[in-house]
DNA sequence: CGGGAATGTGTTTTT
DNA sequence: CACATTCCCG
């Protein structure tokens, strides 16, 4: 069972403490998953039931993880391992009457916020490029995460600092957000924890008994944690102080999100009688990486003083390497991935890389399509934002709860019968002034005398749609998915031989995989709530497959508790990485997030690490010229000291010669100096004896293919002259598309549009695209081609007879023996290939 | 009144 | 470059 001779001292003290505070600073690595899991099997041989144990985490991966891990330990043991939200959600089902809900409310993702805010703001005339929906509901959302009501941020408000008129718009529009939310029966994320925060608060009884349901209370990550989370944590252990947090405060990033770094530097006041145990030794990763994360981190200020030490091996040195743009970048990196795993036969799974925000992946997914490399991206929301997914699931959610108004506008009209916004802004009015949930308004539409006789009609229909639906009798989530679809006809004017429809198909048909997955193992009792409320509090990161043979790609938020054997890190500059928002805030905090984000995508590497960085990078269609990031001297990568030569002065002097050949915006300073030739640009600083174990090497990477172009893949430009076509750089043909106009571009893309379908160029639209093309469509970074023959766990084996999109895009058509045809998106499906490799 | 096309504007990170 | 609003036509 749970023997103990593997733990170290730390680890065996966190393990065996049992009553009272606990307070386990967890550096990265440092074994902290295994010490709660441990922690919650000895809890339960000392003879406390399992569900009197509540382990929080902040998602879903983490859970699944800590759940399978008790599970292993003590067999047969249910101990409940959840997400704040999820918990949060699971008890307001239970006693949400308290806080004027009912136990079908919606949750509502941040477009449905989005959307009603909108509506807020038209109905009090408030222009909404002066207040943004996003700055609104970011001040909401903080006052939420605060506890606090829109009645108490309004007296606040008005109270307090006069002078402030954003507040006071807020105040106006929270209120009546609030309003909205609650007659339509719904909550946003942050309502999930502020109104359980509000309910344990205000009433005694359920505090009382849920703080006896659970005895022992464990929060993960707890430096993650806002002031909500941290009331209903505190008031659910107020009774017996059962509670072990553990966490990191060199690992908060999730500031911007109302996370308190507070709470964990100042648990043990809270707590006076608390146990603090540090686990400082790294299991995971190299002394080289543990000792750059160390020198990087002690530049904070607002911390706990911990260091990091290992007794692992050196370790390769951290290499940094520098490009000519993005694109080059990702040429480079996935050239350096094939040589590593060549030369150090690793799986393509070894290898990580990591980005500050999601804009930065395109370039990279395309470099590894045309590098034949394998990958998978952790894209935040990607799945759940498609319009068709949103749209379906706003069915679901009308059925469920006829009150949400959100789901109701978004499908009144959707697929189009005929009933405009002015048909349904009148419908809304009057379903606000008779006090009824639109849906009902729509059943009797034909006592509204304000609407045409076709509207009234539309509406009827669509009313009946719903009713047919909410009488089926339900036998799961998927014949209730393929009923919708029945009735509502949705889908069906879409053409699978076009690109963009083939995509809303193959989404669809994952819908149901979803739904069908959910049925699958919720045998027992499925309902439509809860399918519901896993769409709504499932990320797409929470499908990230480490054993899936691919590289992994995600932003730095996304790696938190995770590590790879080969980690490289993207776009070390300034403005992205520490980002230039940060830059721009006067308070040091924020530079302080930024390095602690640093410092988790350092750490998560376990044998090798790169940075990559770049001269000059387009973002949004402008070219810029792009700083080292400070963090990169943090590191002490050439371990030099104060007064040397910088890296920096380095780079500014000899900045590489690609950027050259841009005749419109940048400076050529190296064109004559012919050593520079070459691209991109080996320099390495101060000479091999200068260089220790971890030197800051500019390392020279091979072009690879992007410079050598086959003749059928140049392409003329319209403005250029026919008869000498040339060959397009990434940096020209950016020049060149920028300097377009928005006619030509279209002609030019419509021109390779039918170049396309002649089977020639395939229908590409970026320069990086054109350039890598491999000369058939379906030859991207996938395992799948025509022809194949693939295994579904659900549907059987079956062959693709279609493939079409690119990368995390690519959708495949697959024909099953029973003459039947589905799409899927392989990023998303299943689908395993079978037979040959 | 409804639907699609043009125009303009603003972008971190995510439960 | 994607979205939202606005504009314009059927």
């Amino acid at each position: 069972m749970s023997a103990t001779g593997d733990l170290n001292p730390a680890q065996l003290e966190a393990v065996e403490h049992r009553d009272g505070p606990l307070l386990v600073l967890a550096g990265p690595g440092s074994g902290k998953t295994r010490v709660i899991t441990r922690r919650i099997a000895r809890l339960i041989e000392s003879g406390i039931y399992p569900s009197r144990i509540l382990a929080l985490t902040f998602t879903n991966k983490a859970a699944r993880e800590m759940e399978e891990r008790v599970a292993g330990l003590m067999p047969g043991s249910r101990v409940w391992v959840s997400t704040f939200h999820r918990f949060c959600a699971q008890l307001l089902r239970r006693y949400g009457q308290a806080v004027g809900l009912q136990p079908n409310f919606s949750i509502l993702d941040s477009s449905d916020q989005g959307a009603l805010i909108r509506e807020v703001l038209s109905e009090q005339n408030i222009d909404s490029s002066h207040f943004s929906p996003g700055k609104l509901l970011g001040r909401i959302s903080k006052s939420k995460s605060r506890l606090q009501s829109a009645e108490e941020f309004a007296r606040e408000v008005l109270d307090g600092r006069q002078g402030n008129y954003f507040d006071q718009v807020v105040a106006r529009v929270y209120q009546n957000y609030q309003d909205l939310l609650l007659r339509a029966n719904s909550v946003d994320f942050d309502d999930l924890l502020c109104h359980v925060g509000r309910m344990l608060a205000e009433n005694d009884e359920i505090r009382h008994d849920l703080g006896e349901r659970y005895r022992y209370i464990l929060v993960d990550e707890y430096q993650d944690t806002n002031f909500a989370q941290y009331q209903i944590v505190k008031m659910l252990a107020g009774s017996h102080r059962n509670l072990c947090v553990t966490g990191d405060p060199d690992q908060s990033i999730y500031g911007w999100r109302g996370a308190e770094l507070g709470n964990i530097l100042q648990f043990e006041q809270d707590f006076p009688e608390t146990r603090v145990v540090r686990l400082e030794r790294n299991y995971r990763s190299t002394k080289v990486i543990c000792r750059a994360a160390d020198a990087l981190i002690v530049n904070n200020v607002r911390r706990k003083a911990k260091t990091l030490f290992t007794d692992n091996d050196e370790g390769a040195r951290i290499e940094s390497l520098f490009f000519d743009d993005q694109h080059l970048e990702g040429e480079g990196v996935s050239t350096v991935i094939r040589q590593i795993a060549q030369k150090e036969g690793r799986p393509w799974s070894d290898f990580a890389i990591f980005y500050r925000v999601n804009a930065l992946s395109r370039p990279l997914e395309l470099a590894l399509g045309r590098h034949r490399i394998p990958y998978q991206v952790a894209a935040g929301l990607a799945f759940y934002e498609r319009a068709e997914v949103k749209d379906l699931l706003a069915y679901f959610r009308l059925i469920s709860n006829p009150a949400d108004r959100l789901a109701f506008q978004r499908v009144v009209n959707t697929p189009v019968r005929g009933i405009g916004k002015t048909t349904v802004a009148r419908l809304m009015d009057w379903a606000d002034q008779q006090g009824i949930a639109p849906l009902d308004a729509a059943r009797q539409a034909d006592q509204f005398p304000g609407l045409t006789r076709r509207a009234t009609l539309a509406l009827g229909r669509f009313a009946e749609i719903i009713n047919r639906l909410s009488m089926t009798p339900f036998a799961g989530v998927t014949p209730l998915f393929d009923e919708l679809l029945k009735q509502t006809g949705y889908g069906t004017g879409l053409d699978k031989h076009d690109e963009a429809d083939l995509q809303k198909l193959a989404n669809i048909e994952e819908l149901r995989n979803a739904a069908a997955q959910y049925d699958q193992e919720h045998a027992a009792d499925p309902t439509l709530q809860g399918f519901l409320e896993n769409s709504s509090l499932v990320a797409d990161l929470d499908s990230v497959d480490e054993a899936s043979g691919k590289v992994t790609l995600m932003t730095l938020h996304a790696a938190k508790g995770l590590e790879f054997p080969v980690v490289l890190i993207v776009a070390v500059e300034e403005g992205l990485l520490p980002h230039d928002r940060s830059l721009r805030s006067e308070s040091p905090n924020e530079i302080e997030e930024e390095r602690r984000l640093m410092f988790v995508g350092v750490t998560r590497a376990r044998e090798r690490l790169l940075l990559t960085r770049t001269w000059s990078r387009d973002m949004r269609g402008q070219r810029m010229l792009s700083a080292p990031s400070r963090f990169l001297e943090e590191l002490n990568l050439s371990g030099r000291r104060d007064g040397e030569r910088k890296s920096h002065d380095s780079l500014a002097r000899h900045p590489p010669t690609g950027a050259g050949n841009d005749r419109n915006e940048l400076p050529d300073p190296n064109v004559d100096d012919p050593a520079m030739a070459g691209n991109p640009v080996a320099i390495d600083e101060g000479g091999p004896e200068a260089i220790p174990s971890e030197a800051f090497v500019m390392k020279a990477v091979k072009p690879g293919r992007t410079a050598r172009i086959p003749p059928e893949k140049q392409v003329s430009l319209p403005n250029e002259p026919v008869e000498a076509p040339v060959t397009v750089r990434p940096e020209d043909r950016a020049a060149a598309s920028a300097a377009l106009s928005r006619r030509e571009r279209e002609a030019l893309e419509a021109k390779q549009r039918r170049q396309s379908k002649l089977g020639g160029i395939p229908n590409l639209t970026t320069g990086a695209a054109l350039l890598g093309a491999g000369g058939t469509a379906e030859s991207t970074s996938s395992n799948f081609r025509v022809g194949m023959t693939v295994r579904h766990p659900q549907l059987g084996v079956g062959s693709i007879v279609a493939a079409s999109g690119e990368g995390k895009r690519q959708t495949v058509t697959v024909q099953f023996p029973d003459g039947s045809e589905r799409s899927f998106l392989t990023q998303k499906s299943p689908l395993q290939p079978v037979g040959l490799r």
